[in-house]
DNA sequence: CTGATGTCAGATAAACTGAAATAC
DNA sequence: CGTATTTCAGTTCATCTGACATCA
């Protein structure tokens, strides 16, 4: 305001017109809106827990190694996140007989509930991120991101 | 390998399928090529240095508040960002005469040509990051994400 | 022996928070 | 006085590293 300085609140042309920026500003606004909404209505839950949850559901029991590969956390992480969804009492762990080195994680009840709730969550902030998009404009967004994002 | 119990590597459809997941592949696969090629050829620079020259080199001087607004830095990190800077040489500092809480920050000349530098190695990983596109999907991306993105 | 699995402690990078010093 | 700018110290969150014990 009255500054006769004031440059522009945007980002330099050379800066915001390029994919790995815009893909930044996405990226945020779609992590603060996740954060936003899983913070309100998840119940101390966030993203790690959200995928571990669905990957169970999914796919039934699993190895923590077999979570960690579909969902793309680290091996080290999973046991963290898993701890607390065991504290929950949302998941169960046990070790696996044949293989005494792995645990075999499964889903309990209240984990499937839970679960249900984050869906809904996620969903909501999926149309609110694409608000500005048509229904055909979505589906092409969502198809050239998966090209792009498979290397 | 031959594990009978191997889960598909892929996240979970309920996952994988949702334009935050994929903004999230997009953004951690442009990070990766952006790290990989500054951390090869940037000299110790990164990406907050090549916005805050692009800035400088765009819009000529500027108070540090204004940088941070530009580029979306906070204002605790552009005075790091400077610092680092600073000491290559990149920028100036000098108070601002008509108001001394002010920086008056500027580009120098080897802070352009680094820059012309570091414009290059950025070019270039826009080209990768989107190989997987023809030169109008990529536009069509680009202004996909830009309408997503301004929230 | 090697290699895989789970666990732990700690590092990292980007972003943010709170408070102080200074100047308007 | 209240407010704006810079600086500092410290925190957060997701991710990653390295080491270790256990077991196949």
């Amino acid at each position: 305001m009255g500054d006769p300085h004031a440059l522009p609140a945007t980002a330099p042309s050379r800066v915001r017109d390029r994919p790995s920026w815009l893909i930044g500003r996405a990226y945020a606004r779609s992590s603060a809106l996740l954060n936003e909404r899983f913070e309100a209505n998840g119940a101390g839950l966030r993203g790690y827990h959200y995928r571990l949850l669905a990957a169970l559901d999914e796919w039934g029991r699993a190895s923590q190694i077999e979570l960690g590969r579909s969902t793309g956390i680290d091996r080290s992480d999973v046991t963290g996140a898993l701890d607390e969804l065991d504290a929950q009492g949302l998941v169960r762990r046990a070790v696996d007989p044949a293989d005494r080195r792995r645990n075999i994680v499964s889903i309990t009840a209240a984990g499937r509930r839970r679960l249900a709730v984050l869906d809904k969550i996620v969903a909501g902030v999926q149309d609110e991120l694409l608000a500005a998009l048509s229904a055909a404009e979505r589906r092409q967004f969502v198809a050239l991101l998966r090209r792009v994002g498979e290397q």
